[in-house]
DNA sequence: CGTCTTATTGCAAACGTGTGCAGGGAGCGG
DNA sequence: CCGCTCCCTGCACACGTTTGCAATAAGACG
């Protein structure tokens, strides 16, 4: 591995002369520069990023912890970060915590060791390790869609209320009077959030609230699935149903096909995060847009400002948007 | 940021001693190892990884470099590359190249000067630029499903002309004779040999070539929609068609419904990958899997095998799986 | 009690870079 | 020709670790 002192001893100068020449420091003749340069380039010579951290204390590093990188959701939003990371000559460190706790403080440990500038962490069931955490090692932080109650210095979230009694109304505006909600698991943040925009929707239309026709899944297809199965089974199954988030949808979608059902004939199925596989599912599904992407850059923005000394505290809410596909229709006419 | 020298202070002993003592070393007495520990633990003292990587010229790093982690497949790669190296204490670094040469060269300069421990690369477009690159920097380098023909020094492979024999198979089985095959852009590896093995299986079979039902998408749904439409509009359309990957393949099944038609009543469609949505499209796919989450683990275990020492040419090539779902049948009596 | 061994500790150098400060040389004005 | 300024360069230290080697103290043994 060829170093500065390597490039210094051919040139027949001191290293710092090599240092200044490379990063185009005024206080190194033109002449002596170009020099230097061109023994650089054609030694191959890639200077050493840890040398130059330890000395400079920045990492030009951020550590993204997600809980699963395969959750396409995620994975929109890690595309953000990296976007913008990448324009600022930020290298991105990525980790998994799998939704587990321990392995998210072990994670962000390593994190602190590695001397990260900054941690960006999405969809965190642990929010709140992060207050102490943070105050252990003081390194700016953001959260994207943290899913544990309560304020963050730093966040970027949707605005589920506002988002998901748009969904809602959609619903309503349609003529539904019996709309189900299919959650995520209790204590999460955006279940909670998106189920009061539910109610703040029937409320405001002075449709009744009905608690049979609210499930739980696990904001994957497979709790999706069942939590449709039993709105499916009940006596007077619901004419629309709203989903926590896509991929639930998508579990639903395959339960009422299973069931026999035709979508949006006999119940219409609204989603909440527009994957890419929205508009693929068969009927393309109507879902609230979530700019995750956007999300992502927002969140790395943050961050840069943070850099660069600016220190307010910032807490961004995005809006989501409806988009109507095929899956949403007026209920049956009752005979 | 606290040091081993500020500990060395309070503990009154010298930070070589305290650097023995964190490490266990038996250079080092119980008493004071665990006196010093004690303190460490009270500071938060956490160590500098990047002044451990100067001296010990390992950084216990490795750089990802992947076209789109939005890409399910790759997504699911990382995951698995992410699980073992984490085992094995290695931090990972993510960075796209958006199919771009030149950013992919300079996303590999980037981790180079980050003096990663090794490069693991998924599905590059332009694997050939990795055997100047490597020349280079001597850095320990696997390829996953290279998309660039030739061979390279370590790789992991999925048997692409054997599985899509498989699938192919698979319809000439079912009664099939008019198979349409859907590829990805001209030149790609993948492309070629699956191409390859569909021809063959067409071959052995006797089931003569027809050049009409071949065409081509991008690898994307968007792309496998237009050339599904193409084939639909056939003065005699093809009754079964495999898809290069689950993309094209849903792409297809979009267009095919679009088009009135049924799968697999009128059509039977077969996809490549078994990615999630491939079990809950409707109807659910019938596909060649791919150990995905498996490849980047083997493909971390080889470069975690390289790094102890071990310096043999492994080329693993795996085998797919074919997974019969919903969207496969016989053909259509003809009338 | 002297010497040799062993256990424990500290010293100092090294990793590769950045940077404040001092020094040397050239140019310029007087 | 002298002195001042300005431009360029090198020296030396710093960043936070690890580690070979020397040094010291204590203990063992004869």
């Amino acid at each position: 591995m060829i170093s500065i002192k390597d490039i210094a001893r051919v040139a027949k100068v001191s290293h710092s002369t090599v240092s200044r020449a490379l990063q185009n420091s005024p206080l190194v003749s033109h002449d002596t520069a170009e020099r230097i340069q061109q023994i650089a380039r054609e030694k191959g010579y890639r200077p050493s990023a840890v040398a130059r951290s330890l000395v400079t204390r920045r990492t030009k590093t951020i550590g993204v912890v997600v809980t699963r990188i395969a959750d396409p959701f995620i994975a929109e939003v890690v595309s953000g970060i990296e976007e913008v990371a990448n324009d600022h000559d930020y290298s991105v460190f990525l980790a998994n915590s799998n939704a587990h706790p321990d392995r998210e403080v072990k994670v962000v440990h390593s994190f602190h060791e590695r001397r990260v500038d900054g941690i960006l962490v999405t969809a965190s069931r642990v929010g709140a390790l992060y207050m102490p955490l943070l105050a252990e090692m003081r390194v700016p932080t953001v959260l994207i869609n943290n899913q544990h109650p309560g304020e963050f210095v730093h966040s970027v979230m949707i605005d589920n209320p506002a988002a998901s009694r748009q969904a809602t109304e959609h619903l309503i505006g349609l003529g539904h009077r019996r709309i189900a909600y299919i959650g995520d698991q209790f204590g999460f943040q955006s279940d909670t959030e998106r189920f009061a925009g539910y109610r703040r929707a029937l409320e405001v239309a002075d449709v009744p609230f009905l608690p049979e026709l609210i499930a739980h899944g696990d904001g994957n297809a497979e709790g999706g699935m069942h939590a449709m199965e039993k709105l499916l089974a009940l006596a007077e199954p619901p004419t629309a149903v709203f989903c926590y988030n896509d991929m639930s949808a998508l579990g639903g979608l395959r339960a009422i096909h299973a069931h026999g059902w035709r979508v949006p004939e006999d119940i219409s199925v609204v989603g909440f995060d527009d994957l890419f596989i929205a508009s693929y599912t068969s009927p393309a599904l109507t879902t609230i847009s979530q700019p995750m992407r956007q999300m992502g850059r927002m969140a790395m923005e943050i961050l840069i400002k943070l850099f660069s000394g600016l220190n307010s505290k910032t807490n961004i809410k995005v809006q989501g948007q409806l988009i109507t596909r095929e899956s949403t229709a007026p209920p049956r006419p009752v005979h």
